[in-house]
Order: structure tokens, then C-alpha cells, then sequence
DNA sequence: AACGTTTACAGACACAATGTTTTGTATCTT
DNA sequence: AAGATACAAAACATTGTGTCTGTAAACGTT
């Protein structure tokens, strides 16, 4: 009782269809007739399988994290946790291999509900390791854990969406992370070739 | 030759209801006539204004920016630029006049192109102030400055979607500013309270 | 290879939202 | 007060939505 080849099919060519499109025209000016003649499947067929383009670019979306998640899992439970570096490289070798329809998640497209499943996710794993390196090492703080990881998830969703956008890599991804680690030790001014702010 | 005050009101009324709205319902659900029934104004009127809720969302959003240079003025050109605090001080205090407006905007709706127009006039601003303060002190990033500007840029955008979030301040804006100074100075790692990243 | 089952297709349908137009009325500016 | 302008109300064609048919093809199973 394996899947019908058919249904895979026809989910695979509408999903598709539906990121060529967002790319194309963005999503809020799509019809579910553009998809289907996109995809060439009959429009009744696509409301056999999704309730409507909103249900299928969520489901694209999951899926696109799922997938994710599986690549993340040997990187993550390897590490005790932490900014070790090797998941955000894992994220970006994912994205150079689904770029489109990152660039649609990532763009914020559908409402930005879709971005929304992704940065909960990172936000959730992010907070997660955040507590466990505090119990672990049982330290404070010096800066609201909140604050700091909105701030912490934000900076990894904006390089992701940078190396999206990308058309040609305009260098390797571990170059990027061995550039945020840095980053993360030395703070801003570092990294922008200063040692000191500018106080007034 | 001022301009009516009819058109004023119902200008007003048109963004007062769409940023109701979609806070209550999401942008993609709202009808043109949802929008014009809680502005109480005759639907035949709504297109005498604008194109569409699409062309009466991107006007909420320009207005809005606009409303924010203007206030950030005397903060930008006062300083010799840098990351002082001042602009984004005054950020915070602008979201907290127009919160309701600024999660509207801040959240993507609208296929996140208001978001975008807001991404891009700050990292205009931030890249201009970058290549100002290399060229003053002639002194090279030691991180591609594309990517350190979007990280930079990702992170006031994540700090402001946070305060705008708050229903109620979980501390005074001039805290905020000060922990994102010396995130700045000193790294994350020290923001997190540790001294030595894991390397592995 | 033949079976019963599942899926896709094409077309038709009522319904909802869009965007435009017209005409009369109320409210502005000067 | 007078002329200009914006608004309301209603009707309109057009487009997209979501659902439902009967029929044909492809599927997994045995």
C-alpha cells in the first residue's frame, strides 16, 4: 500500500509550480488556474489535494523544514550545543540546494506565515541550546535571554536570505561561518575594522 | 489651495481600518469591502483613493517611513554617524507611538513588500553610514561588508519586531540600546555570559 | 495478465470579490 | 453665497473560487 505514483505526481509538479510562479510574478497575484496550467494538472484535481494555494505553500514550507531537520540532526546531537558553526553550515549547503524555493519562504511571501514556521523553528531551537548552555555552565546572562535571542535568530535568518539570494556564491559557506564566528567572539566594531564606538 | 478635509478623513478612516483589520484578521483575508465597511465609506470611494488594498497598504507603509525619517533627522545628522544609539533610540520610541501599525508591517504582511520597502531604506541608511565611517577612518572590515550590513540590518529589524510585539515595555527603550551597544563591543558570547565559544 | 480501486480530467455550476460607471446629494474651499 | 469636489448608492461585467458531476486512464495487487 505504498503511496500512488500519481498523487506524488501531481503534489511534486504543483508544488513546483507554485515556486516558479511566486519567483515569477510573487504570491498574492497567483490564481489556482495559474498553478494548475502551470503544472498542467487539472484545477479540480488541485482541490482533490490542497484546500487552496495558501494550504499548498504551507505545505511546501513544511516540507522544505522537515527536510531540514533531517540534515540538522547529526549536526546538532554530534555537538554538546552551542555556536559550534556546523549546523548553520548544514543550512547553508541546504539552502544552496533548494535556493528557490528558499528565496520564496525566505522572501516572505504568502503573508510571511510561511517565514513565520521557519523563524519559530530556528527561535525554538535556538532558545533550547541557549537554556541548556546556561544550566550547563550554570551562568548568567548579561543581556536579556529574549532580547538576545530574537536578536541571534534574526541575524542567522537575514545571512541565510542573503545566501539565498545569491545568484553565483560570492564565496565558499565556510568562509561565512568562520566570519559569524568571529562575529559572535568579537562583537561589531570588530568585524567592521574598528576597536572603538563612536559615544556621544 | 489646502488639501480637503474630506479626503483626509476617509484617507485616514481607509488606514485606520486596514491596520485594524489585519491585526484581527490577516491582510490576504481582508476584502476591499471588509475595509470599507469598518472605515464606514462607500466602496465606489475606496478606488476614488486607491488602486487597491495592496496600493492603500503600501501608502500606510510609506507614510509611516516618512513619518520616521522625519524624527530620525536630528539623531542621524547630529552624530557623526556610527552606531551611537541615537537613531535607533528613536526607532523604538517611533514604535511605541504606532505599534499597532509597526507589527502590521513588521509581521510581512502583505507578501512582506511593505516589510521590504522598510529592510531597504535601513540598509541604505546603515551601508551609507558603513562606507562613511571605513572612509573616515581608512580602515578595512575584517568581514565582507555585504554580509556584515545584512547582519546588521537583521538584527535591528528582529530588535524592533520584538519591542513592537511587547504589549506592555518589558524594560525602558534606553535599556534596550544599551545591551545592543555592548552586544555590539563585545560579542555574543559575552552578551551570553560566556567567555570561550565551543569549537568543534 | 486481469482484477478492483484510486486518481485525474473536462466541463458546468453557484457564489463571492473586483473594479468601473452613473446619478443625485452633501460638504468643502474661496 | 457659488462653484467645485468628494461622497453614497446601486447596477454592472469580469474574474476567481470552490464543488460536483460522469468518464477514462493509471495504479497496486494477486
Amino acid at each position: 500500500m505504498a503511496e500512488d505514483r500519481r498523487t506524488r505526481r501531481t503534489r511534486r509538479a504543483l508544488g513546483s509550480a507554485l515556486v516558479e510562479l511566486v519567483l515569477e510574478r510573487g504570491f498574492s497575484a497567483l490564481t489556482v488556474e495559474d498553478i494548475t496550467e502551470r503544472a498542467d494538472v487539472a484545477r479540480a484535481t488541485f482541490y482533490a489535494h490542497f484546500k487552496g494555494k495558501d494550504d499548498l505553500f504551507a505545505r511546501v514550507a513544511t516540507d522544505l523544514l522537515e527536510q531540514l531537520a533531517q540534515r540538522l540532526e547529526p549536526a546538532v546531537s554530534g555537538s554538546a550545543v552551542g555556536f559550534t558553526g556546523k549546523p548553520l553550515l548544514e543550512m547553508l549547503r541546504h539552502v544552496s540546494d533548494e535556493r528557490d524555493t528558499y528565496r520564496v519562504v525566505l522572501r516572505g511571501e504568502g503573508d510571511g506565515k510561511p517565514l513565520q514556521m521557519f523563524v519559530d523553528s530556528c527561535a525554538a531551537a535556538t532558545a533550547q541550546e541557549f537554556k541548556a548552555r546556561a544550566e550547563r555552565n550554570s551562568v548568567q546572562p548579561r543581556i536579556d535571554a529574549d532580547l538576545l535571542a530574537r536578536v541571534w535568530v534574526g541575524e542567522q535568518i537575514a545571512v541565510l536570505r542573503w545566501w539565498a539570494e545569491q545568484d553565483t556564491p560570492p564565496m565558499p559557506a565556510e568562509e561565512v561561518v568562520r566570519m559569524l564566528l568571529d562575529l559572535a567572539l568579537h562583537g561589531r566594531y570588530w568585524a567592521s575594522g574598528f576597536t572603538a564606538p563612536d559615544q556621544d
